[in-house]
This record gives structure tokens, C-alpha cells and sequence, in this order.
DNA sequence: CGCCAGGGCCATA
DNA sequence: TATGGCCATGGC
């Protein structure tokens, strides 16, 4: 196995993992605002500053005195900067009646322009909300996939643009293949690729990968 | 103690 | 467009 393209890599993962059906959240919004708490942070974070909502709602944040916000997710860090982006986001939410049907009647090319204007609202956490919260066929690219380039060596170029329009040029444009993929990726980074404790033994991928401690 | 974690904004050149 | 400083907590 020669694991330079993506899709046998994929499906390595795949026959390792199964599908995953995947983001831990329990409702759309959820998705959003752990997309917003993740940001350069530990998960295990972003899920103590998650169970101290009373009410994890967009009217909830919206009504929410920033401040409180900001001391209700300190736990994720950055917590003055992602209280703003939190209210930002839920104000563009908005526009659509906090309904997620509404939202999924757009298009995609509509909506990835539109939150890329919401401050605090990168390429990652855009694709992120598109794909895990209304289902839109848009490739993550995050860390951990330009990490599995680097050792796998997939791509040249690490840019996002440059590694999402990789995957998607030689994948299927589907969204549950790319909700898998992406969940793939940051299980498997979690479990047996760690930057700091690589478990390269349990890899599924161990065997035809490059390069260590990237 | 220092490094790291599912980024993004902004100023500068 | 491409770096660098900044934002901040908690686990290890």
C-alpha cells in the first residue's frame, strides 16, 4: 500500500474505525459554539466550559451578559475573545430564526462567504459548523490533517486551501464521507498520533508513515 | 517547570 | 501574502 492518495488512506482508517458518525455534541448548536471553545484548545476544555451552561441555547448566549459568557467558558481559554465570537456567531444564526432547516436551505457557496465574515469565524471553524452542524459537503482541514500530510507525505504546500481542495478533488463530495474522514483523523491523532506521545505501534497507518514528532 | 491543545485577529513589511 | 505577537486554561 502506497498511501499517497486519500482515499487509500481512508479507507485503511475506515476499515480500522468503521463509521463514526461524529462531532460530540447533542444538537447543532453545540456544534457551533465547540467549534468556536476549540480553537487552538484541548477538548477536555471546551467540555468544562460546555456542562456549565444551565441552557446551551442561542437565546441563552444571545440574552447572556457578556461578561457572565466570558466567565462561563473560561474553562476553554481565550475565553474574552470566544465570549465575542460566541455572540457573533449566534447573531448570524440568527438571520436564519436559530432553525437549522433555514440554514440548510442555502447554499453551500452562499454560506461559507458569509461566516468567513463573522469575526472570530476562520476557515476551520466555518467548515467545521457547515459540515457537523447542517451537513454541507466541505472538507475540515484542522492540525491534525496537516500533520497526516506531512507524514504520509500527501501534499506539498500545508496551506488550508491548498490541503481541503486535495481531499475534496480526490474524494467523493459527500457529506458523511468527510464527516467520517475528519473524525477519523482526530480519533486516530488522539489515540496513536499525539505530537507530544506518538503510540506508532497502534497506528493503523504506523507502518507507511514518514516522519515522527512533526 | 515547560510544552501542548481539533485557531483567528491584527499589525507590520 | 506571509510572518509574529497576542489571547488563556488545564493536563501531563
Amino acid at each position: 500500500m502506497a498511501y499517497n492518495t486519500a482515499l487509500n488512506i481512508y479507507e485503511t482508517l475506515h476499515t480500522y474505525y468503521g463509521n463514526l458518525d461524529w462531532w460530540p455534541a447533542k444538537t447543532p448548536y453545540e456544534v457551533m459554539v465547540g467549534a468556536v471553545l476549540t480553537q487552538n484548545t484541548a477538548w477536555s476544555n471546551v467540555e468544562k466550559a460546555i456542562i456549565n451552561f444551565t441552557d446551551l441555547s442561542p437565546q441563552f448566549v444571545q440574552d447572556c451578559d457578556i461578561a457572565k459568557l466570558a466567565e462561563i467558558i473560561r474553562p476553554a481559554g481565550f475565553f474574552n475573545q470566544k465570549a465575542g465570537y460566541l455572540k457573533a456567531v449566534t447573531a448570524w444564526f440568527e438571520n436564519y430564526n436559530f432553525d437549522v432547516p433555514t440554514v440548510q436551505r442555502e447554499s453551500l457557496e452562499k454560506l461559507r462567504p458569509e461566516l468567513l465574515s463573522v469575526k472570530g469565524i476562520g476557515k476551520e471553524t466555518a467548515d467545521s459548523i457547515l459540515l457537523y452542524a447542517f451537513g454541507f459537503p466541505t472538507f475540515v482541514v484542522d492540525a491534525y490533517t496537516v500533520r497526516l500530510c506531512e507524514r504520509y507525505p500527501l501534499e506539498i504546500s500545508k496551506s488550508y486551501d491548498t490541503v481541503k481542495a486535495h481531499f475534496e478533488d480526490k474524494l467523493p463530495r459527500d457529506a458523511d464521507l468527510y464527516n467520517n474522514y475528519h473524525a477519523m483523523i482526530v480519533i486516530n491523532a488522539k489515540e496513536h498520533c499525539k505530537k507530544s506521545k506518538p503510540l506508532c505501534g497502534e497506528c493503523p497507518l504506523a507502518d507507511a508513515c514518514k516522519k515522527q514528532n512533526i
